[in-house]
DNA sequence: CTTGACGTAGAACACCTGTTCGCCTAATAT
DNA sequence: ATATTAGGCGAACAGGTGTTCTACGTCAAG
């Protein structure tokens, strides 16, 4: 066998790792499947492609299917060091709806996102983003066209700003829940308004608020 | 002719421009040359290839011929830096108060500063933030610990959110600013309050409003 | 009007590119 | 000994991809 193995990756896989690794700090760019095969010494496309699945399924490489330059090493710091979190708008808050929730469509569409700074929401990762229509949000100090940037969970804790949708009354709103016993205190933002008391079987959590973004 | 220019770039150019950042920050690849033109609203490859040959005319975009994904943002790093903003945070927005305004010494303190996605922000450069204490703009649905970033002038068009110190109140306010005659209308953001009207001698326009950040 | 520079549009071309298929070799397990 | 598995190879295919060519339209200057 002509394989040196270096912690469970064969000669061959650890020649393609650097030369990715190489190709991409010079061209910025990752290389096609023949570059691979050139720069690397592979015989072959097929051996390449071979050798990427294995690579891939050793969690060290991400892949676009049937896309150009669709090879990317599997590099968790660079994107923490991006410094702008695109974030996929899937829908908008109506009092009378449940707030939508991302799937997978949602978050390849490209076309409605918004970009964050980071430092805006320290490490979150998987965030989505709703648009506020209409004024039903003003006792939360949200108006029509804000952006609320949310982080999905269904629980919450204590003094949490979370969309809670209430299910005796088919409506969604963003309140502060503070847990009483079997009961939820939910907290208008606005101080001037009071609080109100719900059974906590009546209330689906669906999400927090991580930021609230209104372009002027 | 369907260009409204931009700095120099036609329409066209500038969605281009928009695409491929938009496209390079998402998947960490640029775009190839079919890509820009739906993503963009080009009408053909001809047309897209036009305009990156203009583009790169320019100096905005670096391209390796005959490569696929072959556009690059020129200077990646100074359009990684443009990608956020740093908005030095000036001071605290009292009701009792003048608004702060930027001096030399506060843009130079790198200690209190947001940092702004530039999409945020359409294109606007000397900016500034302060911080809100307190409730005294619930009337603008703005809470305590909210940022508002600001752009200095003294002068506003109608319907723009505004910095205004009453002078004869000596307060100041975030405000819909109207011009009527001697008189400006001030609006509340909230709906649900009346506006006012004041003199326009005994008014001062501090700043207008380019967004509001609120972390939660 | 003519001309020339610019912008637009569609199609075609030639090459690039990821993928797959069939066949091979060698080592290991049954 | 046979089957199984892993690694290897070359060729071909289908669609992606950058490029270029032709034709058309608009507008301002000569």
């Amino acid at each position: 066998m002509a394989n040196t193995p270096t912690g469970s990756l064969t000669d061959s896989q650890q020649r393609i790792m650097d030369f990715i690794n190489r190709y991409v700090s010079m061209n910025d760019v990752p290389p096609t499947i023949r570059e691979i095969q050139h720069g690397a010494g592979i015989s072959s496309t097929s051996m390449v492609s071979y050798h990427l699945k294995a690579l891939e399924r050793a969690n060290l490489l991400n892949r676009r299917e049937r896309s150009s330059r669709g090879v990317m090493v599997r590099d968790p710091e660079r994107v923490n060091l991006r410094s702008v979190l695109n974030v996929p708008v899937v829908g908008r808050i109506v009092a009378s709806e449940p707030v939508p929730m991302p799937d997978a469509d949602a978050m390849r569409d490209s076309e409605n996102s918004v970009q964050v700074a980071r430092s805006l929401v320290n490490g979150d990762e998987d965030l989505y983003a709703l648009e506020v229509k209409g004024n039903s949000m003003i006792d939360a100090l949200i108006s029509d066209g804000d952006i609320v940037v949310m982080k999905r969970m269904t629980e919450v804790q204590n003094g949490d700003l979370a969309a809670v949708f209430l299910t005796d009354r088919n409506e969604a709103t963003l309140k502060r829940v503070y847990h009483e016993g079997r009961r939820l205190r939910l907290k208008p933002e606005n101080p001037t308004m009071q609080p109100f008391y719900v059974d906590a079987r009546h209330v689906q959590i669906q999400g927090k608020v991580v930021c609230v973004l209104r372009k002027v």
